[in-house]
RNA sequence: GCCCGGGUGGCGGAAUUGGUAGACGCUGCGGACUUAAAAUCCGUUUUCCGAAAGGAAGUGAGGGUUCAAGUCCCUCCCCGGGCACCA
């Protein structure tokens, strides 16, 4: 082998090597223990960023672990390829979203090829192909026949001088990024998924995810949100009444503390809510709050953290259980789309509701008294403690689970109000109003309402050869798209405009990978030998939204016989961010590192190492210029000890024994971070310390001195761990070092070594002796020594006698093989 | 505002089940090699006291539990992620 490790030289031959015997292509085979590790699938963005390199990286890693664990590992890739960037772009230099989407992903594949990532490109996915969305929009038309979803009013951002919709990201402190002007909230019908009819699963089914981080599982059973808690009838006077006809004339509102009920001193409705628009009629300093209301984004940050405000509407709703008056309130922090657009307020004992009656000056409440230890101060804060009820008529005196009962009871009895299970989650609103995503498969017709495509003209292809101008779908101006005849009634009709939520093509692409050329249906046979994913690795971003619309999705593909896997990723591993200079690497930071020229001028071993060396994958990780060429001294390190002991002289590879005590230390070592690596990766995925192990070992192979050959022959052992332990990580520069240490076969096919236990045994540890647990000691001692020799050896100690003197000694803890605490 | 993380040397990080704080790497400093530079190698690098042996302090702040706390509990501060139309 050469002297020098030349990396530009190795890496793209080894590549092709991989490439033309196909090693990473693998088929549905019987009898083998079948292994899915999967990344996130990109969007094809332009270039690769250091947060693409990290994960896929990670990924890589893993898959080919287990490959060596002797699995059958399927890691496929592909595209998220619809989404906003690409019709900014088609604005701003005109060039249709299709090709700008085209050329991407050509050139960031090229970027992982030459990153050495193992993928079966043969099962590459696309979203943007009819191909592929064709079967989410035939699986849409399937939901629709099932009732799984429907169309309803939903709020949007509105810009009024681009007259367009934005999202979230659009806006900036309340106003379009384009225009400058103020958003207004603007109420259109869109289509949305019954994801709450499966709220309970998602959240029952947590419990068994045993393979997932505990935060994301608290997340997602946060966002879900499961409440118990009582649906609550507040009467009004009879003019009033018709207003609310579908809700049987009465205000209903929804609340987890019905114990409280005595405490309300006020109610809250949504601007948008019949009473208000009633009640404003005839009074313009209404009217003019409620549209000042309107004129917020609709994000809940945005909500959660402005200015909480109010006007009385002069109307009162009546209390089910006292009878009494109680004023309505319109406010801008209640949400007509949330429940049902209004909320019973007790000022007492809700902090938002404290905030808000101080500020109006509304009447205070105590109805729960202070439980033992707690004051309560009403005057500067609620109380939110569920102590005994007070003030409460005949409720007096219960506590918290007894009054809630009585009191519900009491109003269910009345048909006054009703136990409930209430949700956080809301139904998934999947249209968007773009031109870059799939097509919706509907068709308006005047006379049949809204019809879906039937399976026989899917898909509903996206035309590609558009003008994109920033306001509006370009499909609204194109007839071609847009007329159709009715599928039921075969009168003119015109399709849906909208398109997806791109959020819908990765919620399944993981089940397409198995079945990726098949034209007949959206999944076959093939789907249930890799599903469920074993390992799933992606961004913490992606904790709440994109995991729970795809485990949602696994369901429904369930529920329509399409996989019977009920859970979409066994494993996941959320992977932090890449940082430099303490802040998120991005364009708009201006903070960009370019991973092209790192790997022209390092290689892409370097470049993988680094990312894996620097920081544990779940951490952000902190860029650094300095690291990346410390990670290839390490490598040129390597690789001229594997050159120095070749030329020395390579040996069978066979296990050697130690007879003197250089060889059995450097055999232990050897077996030590072996067995500590193989830990890091396979368990812990603590890739970073997994390679600090191995540089500890060539540490101590390079403080190894090779006299003879039983010398060379434990060397040889030392050496190939390196390189066996490096081979998921480096992949190029251990193919090379694998046949440089005498071997024909490529390391790609390599298994993981084996532990030789025996290797591992010390004749004498380390006993570390504290006085009241402070270090004072160190003791080598045989490591068969016991408790009462320890004891001894540890009072002996010169330093030790020296604090504890003449004190008696109250108390001696003995960890075996680890310390001595003498307690004085 | 709410939910979830994180805070340890000059820097990235390690300490896996409450048991030796700072593994491994980077940087800096000193030295070797060299005509020189690069590369490489050796030493050193938490702070303070000390010639050394050794000692004291120390894991965002403040309290607590324990023989023993970076790790567990309580209160607070700061940073990051998510908040349903960024992906």
């Amino acid at each position: 082998m050469k002297n020098q490790y030349h990396p530009a030289d190795i890496e793209p031959r080894i590549q092709s090597l991989w490439a033309d015997e196909g090693v990473f292509e693998v088929d549905e085979v019987e009898g083998v223990d079948p292994y899915y590790c999967l990344t996130m699938f990109p969007y094809p963005s332009g270039r690769l960023h250091m947060g693409h390199v990290r994960v896929f990286t990670i990924s890589d890693v893993v898959a080919r672990y287990q490959r060596m664990q002797g699995k059958h590992v399927l890691q496929p890739m592909g595209w998220d390829a619809f989404g906003m960037p690409a019709e900014n772009a088609a604005i701003k230099n005109g060039v249709p979203p299709a090709q700008w989407t085209y050329q991407n992903i050509d050139y960031m594949r090229g970027q992982m090829m030459r990153l050495g990532l193992g993928y079966d490109w043969r099962r590459e996915v696309t979203t943007c192909t009819p191909e592929y969305y064709r079967w989410e929009q035939w699986l849409f038309t399937k939901l629709f026949e099932k009732d799984l979803v429907y169309r309803k009013n939903s709020i949007v951002n509105w810009d009024p001088v681009d007259n367009t919709v934005l999202a979230n990201e659009q806006v900036i402190d309340g106003r379009g990024w384009r225009s400058g002007a103020l958003v207004e909230r603007r109420e259109i019908p869109q289509w949305f998924m019954r994801i709450t009819d499966y709220a309970d699963e998602l959240l029952t089914s947590l419990d068994a995810l045993d393979g997932w981080p505990d935060p994301v599982k608290t997340m997602q059973r946060n966002w879900i949100g499961r409440s118990e808690g009582v649906e609550v009838c507040f009467g009004l006077d009879d003019a009033l009444q018709p207003l609310l006809a579908d809700q049987g004339g009465a205000l209903k509102v929804f609340t987890t503390r019905p114990d409280t009920i005595y405490g309300v001193t006020y109610m809250a409705v949504a601007a948008e809510h019949p009473l208000a628009v009633h009640a404003a009629a005839d009074q313009p300093e209404l009217q003019a709050f409620l549209a000042e209301c309107k004129q917020t984004e609709s994000a809940e940050a945005a909500m959660e953290t402005m200015e909480k405000k109010g006007m009385p509407l002069g109307i009162d709703a009546i209390h089910p259980l006292t009878g009494e008056r109680v004023p309505l309130w319109v406010a801008n922090f209640v949400l007509m789309s949330y429940g049902t657009g209004a909320v019973m307020a007790v000022p007492a004992h809700d902090a938002r509701d404290h905030e808000f009656a101080t500020k109006y000056g509304l009447p205070i409440q105590q109805v729960i008294d202070a439980l033992p230890g707690d004051s309560v101060q009403l005057d500067s804060e609620a109380y939110l403690g569920k102590g005994r009820t007070i003030n409460s008529g005949e409720f007096d005196g219960l506590e918290f689970q007894a009054a809630f009962d009585a009191i519900a009871d009491r109003l269910a009895r009345d048909g006054n109000g009703e136990r409930r299970v209430n949700y956080r989650l809301r139904d998934w609103g999947v249209s968007r109003q773009r031109y870059w995503g799939t097509p919706i498969p509907i068709i308006y017709c005047d006379d049949c309402d809204a019809v879906p495509v039937p399976a026989a003209d899917l898909p509903v292809v996206l035309p590609e050869d558009v003008v994109v101008s920033g306001t509006g779908s370009p499909l609204k101006d194109m007839p071609g798209f847009l007329n159709v005849d009715c599928p039921q009634c075969g009168k003119p009709a015109r399709r849906e405009t909208d398109t997806f939520d791109t959020f819908f093509e990765s919620s399944w692409y993981f089940a397409r990978y198995a079945s990726f050329d098949q034209t007949r249906s959206m999944l076959d046979e093939r789907a249930e030998y890799w599903l469920p994913v074993d390992q799933y690795i992606g961004g913490v971003e992606h904790a709440i939204l994109h995991l729970l619309y795809a485990r949602f999705f696994q369901k429904l593909m369930r529920d329509t016989g399409l996989s019977s896997a009920s859970e979409p990723f066994t494993n996941l591993l959320t992977q932090g961010m890449v940082l430099k200079d303490g802040r998120k690497m991005s364009k708009s930071e201006g903070n960009t590192v370019d991973p092209q020229g790192l790997i022209e001028e390092y290689g892409a071993d370097t470049v993988r190492l680094f990312m894996m060396f620097t920081a544990p994958p779940e951490q952000a990780l902190e860029w650094s210029d300095d690291g990346v060429a410390g990670a290839f001294r390490f490598l040129r390190r390597l690789w001229r000890a594997v050159a120095e002991h070749v030329e020395a002289g390579v040996t069978d590879g066979n296990r050697p024994s130690a007879t003197t005590s250089e060889q059995k230390h450097l055999r232990r070592k050897t077996h030590e971070i072996l067995a500590k690596v193989s830990d890091d990766i396979g368990r812990r995925y603590t890739f970073n310390t997994a390679i600090a192990g191995v540089m500890e070992l060539l540490n101590a192979v390079a403080a190894f001195t090779a006299e003879n050959d039983a010398d060379q022959a434990v060397r040889q052992e030392a050496l190939e761990t390196v390189v066996l332990l490096l081979a998921p990580i480096v992949p190029h520069i251990t193919h090379e070092l694998w046949h440089g240490l005498g071997h024909e076969t490529a390391v790609v096919t390599q298994a993981w070594p084996a532990l030789d236990e025996s290797a591992l045994v010390r004749d004498e540890i380390e006993i570390v002796v504290q006085v009241n647990g402070k270090l004072r000691a160190r003791l080598q001692v045989i490591a068969s020594a016991d408790k009462d020799t320890l004891e001894r050896l540890a009072l002996a100690d010169s330093n030790v006698q020296g604090f504890v003197g003449d004190k008696p000694v109250r108390k001696l803890i003995v960890v075996p093989g680890k310390l001595v605490n003498i307690v004085v």
